[in-house]
RNA sequence: UGGGGCGUCGUCAAGCGGUAAGACACAAGGUUUUGGUCCUUGCAUUCGCGGGUUCGAAUCCUGCCGCCCCAACCA
């Protein structure tokens, strides 16, 4: 269970007896299989910018490549989009390789960049304005802007679209041995200031950017725009179906004019499909920087986050994620995803592997008036009850106890059935017991329950058939070990924090993140090891946490809650 | 008002002319030494709306309505 960086290792999309898939787009892999296009090749690429850290959408997008390529015997590149130096950094390149490797998307040798290409891609630039196809813009910013028009109004030609091949040739050179400041001049195809579609308006190839790449250093000045670069790169790694979301549906003529006036090696088709959204968070990294940077998080791996390594450092297994990922499925539809399914994925899972313990996050004292002083029972309790393997441990029973504050209440609803004054419930694996008395503080709260215990009731059974219908989960005070608990909630309060226009921060979840300094465990679980994962009985699913724990003092993530259906029908005004 | 997409259960999502899969959520029962899990059952006479074609349409045609994307020297 482990695993935390070891990652799930190359493989299978998770057999899951599933019939085969079938989407939209690998109804396109099969048809142009079927059609004999590409040798019979499946070659595809997540190509990922490194200016953030990868979050859940990505996932999708890294699992649909992926098992695309594995279904159909291809192959499957990891490329960096790195073409604007400005945002972009190594720190970003080494966690996106963790995450993928995480996730167990395997790319093998081949790990790209496009900034592997830029000498190429300016060989081609180059070319486009030998044939007359490119050329060199002054105009500045302002002056593009307004010269291409609007959505219904066409563009009006660049006083340089005319410019002679061997002038733009010579001022391009200028640019990128860095002889003219940002901004001076743009290289730009020439195409028709009057399309329809926007993005055919004589686009930007290059600007100037005298800035250092994090791969190239120095050695350029002028750098090429996502467009000039992406299908170019798919191009040559020979790239057969490049899969990008839905906002570039837009981008597909030009990605298309590029290939058909370049002479390029390949010619890849680009597919678009919806990018995942999930309620509760926001998605974009755009946002999540702004949590980080703002500290409203901890970091890009706060628990919190929808990143990949918070999710990880949450407790959440590349399994579950890429179980989610299939459930979720492929379409063109803007979709919002119910977080529900991805805590439901992460449930599924831990319910069968979790092993099951003891915890109490927030301790009552629970003495048994007729037990023994000093005795200590080993008490032997099932691992856990999805899996006959798992075995046992031994647990120590005595005759201080603590049970959660939760389980007693002195005014017990008539539908409540933990303890109440007078009531009997089973400690788990141990005995009944039965409430005789309390005992209070000065303020009048109950800071310990006296009982008495049945001592025929070994295990946990009623000796004589008696229902009794609480269980409680207990630690023995004299043998507890104290550990820091954090349970975490949905990063926002709402399920969508920008709907009606609203600032995702003013709906933060000022709850999402409660502490608990000493919450008391059974002694076996004071010196788990950073990364165990185990279900605290009756409280959730929790996760050694691989960054704060220390040998001999682990801190739990809450993973996610249980299913908790007494509370939601107190909340629903019926238990009386 | 230009172009490109999309509209099937609360949320995702199958379906591709033969009479609405599945999952999550939700509801009701049952089992249960976790009010967990598990099991059973229910949950779109209807596919954005209106016409049309057809023996038959969510699937074809047509008109309308709604939502998303495009006017960064971001990707």
């Amino acid at each position: 269970m482990n695993d935390d960086l070891k990652g799930a290792g190359p493989g299978a999309p998770d057999a899951d007896g599933d019939a085969e898939r079938n989407d939209f787009i690998r109804a396109f892999v099969r048809e142009d299989l079927a059609a004999g296009r590409n040798d019979g090749r499946v070659h595809t690429r997540f190509p990922p910018e490194p200016n953030g850290y990868l979050h859940i959408g990505h996932a999708k997008a890294i699992m649909i490549n992926w098992t695309l390529s594995q279904e159909f015997g291809g192959k499957f590149n990891l490329r960096f989009d790195d073409t604007n130096p400005e945002k972009e950094d190594v720190e970003y390149v080494e966690s996106i390789k963790t995450d993928v490797r995480w996730l167990g998307a395997d790319w093998e040798d081949r790990e790209f960049h496009a900034s592997d290409y830029f000498d190429q891609l300016y060989a081609w630039a180059q070319h486009l304005v030998r044939e007359g196809k490119a050329y060199v813009c002054s105009l500045d910013e302002e002056q593009i802007r307004e010269w291409r028009g609007t959505v219904t109004e066409a563009g009006k030609a660049s006083p340089d679209r005319e410019r002679p091949a061997a002038e733009s040739l010579d001022l391009l050179e200028r640019m990128r041995k860095g002889e003219f400041s940002e901004g001076k001049y743009t290289l730009r195809a020439k195409i028709d200031m009057a399309h329809p579609n926007m993005k055919m308006r004589d686009p930007l190839l290059y600007r100037i950017r005298r800035v250092p790449h994090h791969r190239t250093g120095d050695k350029w000045n002028i750098y090429p725009m996502y467009d000039f670069a992406h299908g170019q790169s798919d191009a040559i790694e020979g790239i057969t179906h490049s899969l990008c979301s839905l906002e570039f549906e837009v981008h597909r003529p030009l990605y298309e004019w590029f290939i058909e006036n370049l002479p390029v090696p390949y010619k890849p088709r680009q597919i678009e499909f919806a990018r995942l959204k999930l309620t509760y968070t926001v998605m974009s990294k755009r946002k999540l920087l702004q949590l980080v940077k703002n500290n409203h998080v901890a970091g890009w791996d706060d628990p919190r986050m929808p990143t990949l390594s918070g999710l990880r450092r949450l407790g959440y297994t590349p399994t579950a994620i890429r179980r989610f990922a299939e459930r979720v499925g492929v379409a063109k539809r803007d979709s919002t995803v119910d977080l529900d399914l991805l805590k439901w994925s992460i449930r599924e899972e831990l319910n069968r592997e979790a092993p099951r313990v003891m915890a109490v996050l927030r301790p009552l004292k629970l003495v048994i008036t007729n037990y023994p002083e000093g005795q200590v029972e080993n008490i032997t309790c099932e691992n856990n009850p999805e899996d006959p393997n798992a075995g046992t441990r031994e647990v120590p029973f005595t005759r201080e106890l603590y049970i959660e504050q939760d389980d007693f209440r002195e005014d017990a609803p008539r539908k409540y059935f933990r303890l109440k004054p007078g009531g009997e419930v089973r400690l788990k694996h141990a005995y009944l017991v039965k409430c005789e008395d309390v005992v209070k503080d000065a303020a009048g709260n109950v800071v310990e329950v006296r009982c008495t215990y049945d001592p025929e009731s070994h295990g946990g059974s009623s000796p004589d058939g008696r229902k009794v219908q609480g269980t409680l989960q207990w630690v023995s005070a004299a043998h507890a070990a104290r550990v820091e608990v954090r349970l975490y909630d949905n990063l926002f309060r709402v399920p969508f924090p920008e709907e009606g226009g609203a600032d995702f921060l003013e709906n933060l979840n000022p709850d999402s993140l409660e502490v608990i300094t000493d919450a008391l465990v059974e002694p076996g679980l004071g010196q788990v090891a950073p990364g165990y994962r185990c279900q605290f009985m009756r409280l959730g699913y929790f996760f050694a946490d691989p960054v704060d724990s220390k040998p001999g003092a682990p801190v739990f993530n809450r993973t996610a809650t249980l299913k908790d259906s007494w509370a939601k029908l107190e909340a629903g005004g019926k238990p009386e």
